[in-house]
DNA sequence: CCTACCGATCGGTAGG
DNA sequence: CCTACCGATCGGTAGG
């Protein structure tokens, strides 16, 4: 009995926890991650300030938290529909395409979470901004990690560094993240894909399959 | 004798509200523009925070104050010195190259402050947004003007949109503005040069002059 | 998880 | 331009 109730109540903290971090990382897209206040979450939960607090214990530990959960449902919308499709020119192109779907879809309210965190946080020198960096340099890698193999596979040019490829791709899906919020420009995701389908087109060998056109 | 009064004091009036926005725009670069508080301001000034309040009357006074010394600023430094260049694709060219050499420079301590508000307000309506949304247009038709010249006079190809064309270069910019502050990396301005001259050099007809080599 | 607090800081005002 | 305030909110604590 003690067992039991010690597992619905471990449950029912889990689920409070999960319904805390989703709401704070909708928060933080919007308002940013500093203008996230306990106040305002304990308002959105319902709960009182101190109750809600004793959930992380610091305001720093929120924000730690919070880009936790983020990169948790980062990884779960964008990463893991690619996970099957095979390494090549394909699979650079998933990755890309997940990504301005992911924006679409509107996953975050604000936007990209790690998008927005960059930008409030690349001057302010911290734990914050080296979570921040950390979590997008992985995304970057990955990314690096599929022009890596296209080269390899002979889909890809070899001319041009791997990693002056991922700042360009990364670059047009900022800037579609940043005309759809700041202008409600429904069709930045799409002058995206066809920027960076021109461009890996460019990129691509005779070997290279088909991309898709738009 | 009363007016060499009142002349000296409206100039000593017009330092100070350079100092003040001066000093303004280099804390909302960094800290955001609803990071820029009164206190914060009025400490870094050594001014009483009611001394300093007297000088707008408002936050969003201050904010909106404080966008219009940046874009002062913007012109000044990015756009003025390409005014005498010849249209066509090297005035195109020589307004990404300016927009980058401004970066470099650091002229705001946080990077761009366009780009950095954008991100900040992009999903806060309102007229601060509304004001950065403007500024930011107004840019990127200027740069767009350049694109439709260049095609005007056949320097570059007409079979692609000048929005499009508009869209890809901004972002490329905006991403060594990321790079260069997030990761501390020099050479992303740079990564964006090549990543521009790349682009315009396949958008380029026979007819357009030579592009610099980096 | 709560109520009841703390000192510091927020934007802003009164009065000079 | 200043001192001296205002109520609201900040992050955080005591005690239950």
């Amino acid at each position: 009995m003690a067992t039991a109730t010690r597992q619905r109540r471990t449950a029912k903290g889990k689920r409070t926890q999960e319904l805390i971090f989703q709401t704070a990382v909708n928060i933080a897209s919007v308002e940013g991650l500093a203008g996230l206040t306990i106040g305002r979450l304990a308002a959105e939960l319902k709960m009182s300030k101190s109750g809600l607090f004793g959930h992380f214990g610091s305001k720093e530990r929120l924000q730690l938290d919070t880009i936790e959960a983020a990169r948790r449902i980062f990884i779960n919308e964008v990463v893991k529909s690619v996970r099957q499709v095979d390494s090549g020119l394909a699979r650079l192109w998933a990755l890309c395409d997940s990504w301005l779907s992911y924006l679409e879809r509107r996953v975050f309210t604000g936007g990209c979470f790690f998008v927005a965190a960059s930008f409030e946080f690349d001057s302010r020198p911290g734990p914050i901004r080296d979570v921040i960096a950390a979590n997008n340099r992985e995304w970057l890698a990955y990314l690096e990690e599929a022009i890596r193999q296209s080269q390899a596979s002979g889909e890809i040019k070899t001319d041009i560094e791997p990693d002056q490829i991922t700042f360009e791709l990364y670059a047009l899906k900022v800037g579609a993240n940043w005309a759809l919020h700041l202008y409600d420009d429904p069709t930045a995701p799409d002058r995206a894909r066809r920027a960076i389908l021109d461009r890996l087109r460019m990129l691509a060998t005779g070997a290279a399959p088909a991309l898709p056109t738009l």
